[in-house]
DNA sequence: AGCTAAACGAGACGGTACGTCGCGTCTTCAA
DNA sequence: TTGAAGACGCGACGTACCGTCTCGTTTAGCT
């Protein structure tokens, strides 16, 4: 994930078997530090918040000494960005067969993700911090984004082989305004956000890109939305 | 706007006419110190960004004491957010006669505001700043918020009353859909954004709600959602 | 006392009676402001002790503006000077006809007067300052120093002039080795100061001094020295 | 000396040698810091006095961190203490033989360390910080007061197994009536101070005391107090 | 078994900024 | 002109964290 020198695999492998030890000389860090440094700021992160979460109060949290933790982040950014990024999980990549149904269970999945205290109110931290350090930015949207993109891809990429859509939309933007609309609200107008919202969204969304019923019988259906544009 | 005891105007205005002096006792303010702080804050801000702002540097630049910052704003959160809504001008309120014309001059006023680096590079730090804080969302929605409904639910107001769209349109999720977009990829995903975004996202909107051509000559409209334009 | 501009009295007196109004323009100062800063001066003093005095806390205490204070007094230092020179009664200037008893209560008042915590806590504060601002020098001796120096050269006075003591004493001398070491201990030692420490102490200056008996009778008096006590 | 936690002896000390390594965990203080504090607060002190003293320039000067300082002493009180402690140098403490000369060389050393602006300077910006923090009397007494008692009872204690002083002298006294009207001259009287006057002040004081010529051959000496001079 | 070398806890280090306090001055309106 | 009120520029306070740096100790793999 973000290990700085080590865990950094050496390219070759001669044992053809799964990754051997690496063979670094000198004392292996130790699993259990890393793992109370993740548990410390998981603990921090949900009772103070991003912008009250410091090094040292980790430190102190998980008993273990401040430099053994910037020995695996070079600063609280990657850390947290690490950390949440395991509480977001979309979970399985579902196939209902139906456009309309896979997306709504997308964009509650995000909601549900996204309404966890501990990762909406850290996103406008990182992204803050994202600011002043550009490198913060790829491994956020390495888990953070990636994921949704893949999943919003996936579901257009059934769409349009079935028909339902023609092959030029524009996935990127689909996925803007799915997951846009629950950023805004979730970060900045403390609107409500429930799944009677993704719901609607979902369904201006559809209509938007002219999702077609699927086509049955070979039966051509009707040129709905026809020639906009 | 952001003055914490002083301009609290008293209830009571017997005359009706303009607030007359309300005559606290002691020294007033000094408008040019006020000045000075949001000059100063301003440069400050557009040289190094929001999370590198400090208190102390902006008293520095505008050769005024740190208590009179503090005896204006409680933090610098709520000083920022006065300052940059100053500069979030969505420009006058036009009316073409065409709804989408109007929504896609809006959203590109959106952007415009959002490009400026002042601006899109604060408000994740606001935003973050809105969770130790929940007192600086008020103002935030006020300035930052308020404004973009106002214009959405115009635009959306003469479009009902022309009868292109029907009455129950969502109008917060309206705007949802067209500001989300933005938000999310000027903080989040780094994607482009310029004018044929603004467009793409207002054609999608417009569709989603069934945006019908006015109906002229009396004449019944074909049903929603067939043939727009 | 330490008034700054006014009660300095305008030398001609047309009346010639007692002094008039001085007749200055505008309106008068006001005697309650006086005695309440002096008051709360007290109070504080008491409560606080001198270094952690502050004008700000006497002018919010008296009910007062700052400028009320600094309209009278240059700094602390004078104000405190002047407060507790009130306090430090050394009593009628006693004459019993017996040196040692007269420099036994002169000494028993000294003590009582630096053993008030509002004096003795502050005189060192007054010391200090006096470094800073030599100006404070000056009514200090004036209020704290010539009482004393005027009591001790009355009793010599008196003992010269009954032949206790050789006209060549050293006055300055005898007061210093009187109250010297009561401010040592007070100040700096923290030793015990009661009326026996001050009886001890009378009993060595006096035999420093070589006082005799009153001669009577136009009897040659023994030795110095001899059997006292 | 005045190392907060640092240096404070493990008690026991099982090899009865010289105290091993403490072998405290983390990393050692740094003794060129504690150095460049002390340096500089000694030029600072010299230059501007106590009360204009600032641990904020002592960092400044001795390029070192604020908490660096408070590290070791607790406010600048104690540092002061300390620092000057290190100026007062009594000088050897000379055995003459003679009880008033080893008085008056003792007495002399005491006005030239209280000579030097420095130490003079210093006392009563100490005698005032230690009204609002008494922890502050104890390492003053110490360095300051403890060395002159030593003193005078180390001569005292010849004199009277020389049979020159009764074995009941008040030493307590004797150190009081020499060093405080040294001390009362130098802080509130601006009397002058010169050798002269030290070898009067001890004149009085073995006066005072009835200090007998040394006892030769066996001889009764004179009663007390006769004929010295 | 000894050696090398990195990781570990602890905590000191030079800094920067915090938000507060008090200074002595000023500016307002009301007596 | 005085007085209460309070804003002003300023300087220092003592604290919190930053990210780096020593310390002595621990824990491995490699001689």
């Amino acid at each position: 994930m973000w290990r700085e020198q080590q865990a950094v695999e050496p390219d070759g492998d001669p044992d053809g078997a799964e990754a051997q030890a690496p063979a670094r000389p000198g004392r292996p860090r130790d699993a259990r530090a890393h793992q109370a440094i993740i548990d410390a700021t998981l603990e921090l992160l949900s009772a103070d918040g991003y912008s009250k979460l410091t090094i040292e109060s980790i430190a102190n949290r998980a008993g273990v000494g401040k430099t053994t933790i910037y020995r695996r982040w070079p600063s609280k950014g990657p850390l947290v960005s690490e950390v949440i990024s395991g509480l977001i999980h979309l979970g399985p990549m579902v196939d209902t067969g139906d456009t309309r149904k896979d997306l709504a269970i997308f964009l509650k999945a995000v909601l549900t993700a996204m309404s966890q205290p501990l990762v909406g109110g850290t996103i406008p931290g990182l992204a803050n911090d994202m600011g002043s350090d550009p490198a913060l930015a790829e491994p956020f949207r390495q888990f953070i984004i990636a994921p949704k993109r893949q999943r919003v891809n996936a579901i257009l990429d059934r769409a349009v082989s079935r028909g339902e859509i023609d092959e030029d939309v524009d996935r990127e933007l689909v996925m803007d305004l799915l997951v846009g609309p629950i950023l805004w609200r979730a970060l900045l107008t403390g609107a409500p956000l429930n799944t009677d919202v993704t719901q609607s969204i979902v369904d201006h969304v559809v209509r938007s890109i002219g999702l077609r019923p699927v086509p049955q019988n070979g039966e051509v259906p009707a040129p709905a939305g026809r020639s906009q544009r």
